[in-house]
DNA sequence: TCATCAATCAAACGATTGTTTTAATCATAC
DNA sequence: GTATGATTAAAACAATCGTTTGATTGATGA
């Protein structure tokens, strides 16, 4: 009677449910995915959902662990290998941001074993207001962040660690947004070329780093003053 | 039986779903809302939806539209008005990214009359997977974002229109992270203090600002090499 | 006073949701 | 061959979904 999850056995049924529901969750969302189109979908019965999982909300938990603990493994062995080259000297910032965003858009890259589709998935969900969801997707990524702010706190020292904080969240946002990609409204004319992986990791990594040593608000810096009362020009 | 959408009466009821379904949308999303839910807050009748605005999808629409019109002639605005001060010599790019982003989060800063209650979810939305939610939203800023892509062109004439294109839109990633703040998961341990909108406006517009001026990709730059290959240090 | 019509109400509609049940199937070990 | 246990299958479960129906309310103008 009880569900053997973590047996090994028949893993045919078991990943091909998990593909069919991370396609479909992108493609949907969750809530709009139904049992029927994720089995239909992997030409299983309804009741292998259930029977495989337990229910869909520990199918849509199972679709992030399968891909979210080794995308976060990766990005604190990148961190790993830094330090240890470094070898005690602070870290270059750059270093640091490429370690984390640039493993996420290795993974965003890798279009034929489904990572690609994952990440997809991954940049929505960290704005999902689905509860469990977020609650799940926070102990995942504890860890990880904390060790790359701290990371980035050594690495400029001079900068409050608040306003550190800030630039990381924005930092996700942007790249949240870049592995969307095509498929965010395609808002801008010509659309884009999201077919060029290696270049949108060049692109991305310019744009976070320019916006992660610009200069720290309220120092008078051209541009960003209020909108309504311009003390300079 | 005809739906009377457009006519002023009894505005009473009709803002009050509106805006118990606004802040619903923002709590659990469109999918996770019930009518229900919707009606018991507004404390309207179940089939008060269906008569004022005729169906589910409908009342969608009509929650983005009486915010998202405002927001972008506010913008266009803001942008005539520089246009006119300019009067033919090209922008500076900073003012023309905080025409449109320090609008929105002008709009976002205001708790009083939901309009903040509204940038959360719009900023959601951006990426969201419902297909008539996203042919709407793009209709609705279509024009928007032709004329200020058109004037970050005019204001930086030696960046790639792709580049531009880009970049805009690593933006609005940024601002929509910005926005969600402390809704998104709360991954950093001291949390944000995002009840401050004018701090967070400054915050966000510096690092936009970097992001957008930062030295274009594959020109040497440190930091923005491939991972594997530093051709450089 | 009565007709009109937008607005509200309780109640029900058929369809679809996630989940469960019960039986059939399959491979493997004895 | 037969028992065992994991997997699959068809069918049904109660619950909830968005929507509709038909009656009732209440204000307005003739």
């Amino acid at each position: 009677m009880r569900a053997p999850t973590d047996r090994q056995s028949a893993p045919e049924t078991r990943d091909r449910i998990l593909d069919a529901a991370e396609a479909l969750f992108v493609e949907h969302g969750f809530e709009a995915t139904t049992m029927r189109m994720i089995t239909s979908r992997a030409e299983a019965n309804i009741a292998a959902v259930n029977y495989h999982f337990g229910s869909k909300d520990a199918l849509i938990q199972e679709v992030f662990k399968r891909r979210l603990t080794e995308l976060n493994r990766r990005r604190l062995a990148a961190l790993d290998r830094l330090e240890a080259e470094a070898g005690g000297t602070p870290l270059k910032p750059s270093r640091i941001v490429e370690a984390f965003f640039g493993t996420a858009l290795e993974m965003a890259a890798d279009t034929e074993h489904g990572g690609h589709t994952f990440m997809r998935l991954l940049g929505r969900t960290y704005t999902e207001p689905n509860g469990f969801v977020r609650q799940f997707l926070a102990e995942e990524y504890a860890g990880v962040v904390e060790r790359f702010t701290v990371a980035l706190f050594r690495a400029l020292p001079d900068v409050p660690r608040e306003e550190i904080l800030w630039r990381f969240h924005f930092m996700m946002g942007a790249m949240s947004y870049a592995i969307a990609g095509t498929d965010a409204l395609q808002l801008f004319a010509g659309t884009f070329d999201d077919a060029d992986p290696e270049r949108l990791l060049s692109r991305l990594m310019s744009f976070l780093l320019g916006g992660l040593r610009a200069p720290l608000p309220g120092q008078g810096v051209p541009g960003e003053n209020g909108r309504g009362a311009s003390k300079r020009q």
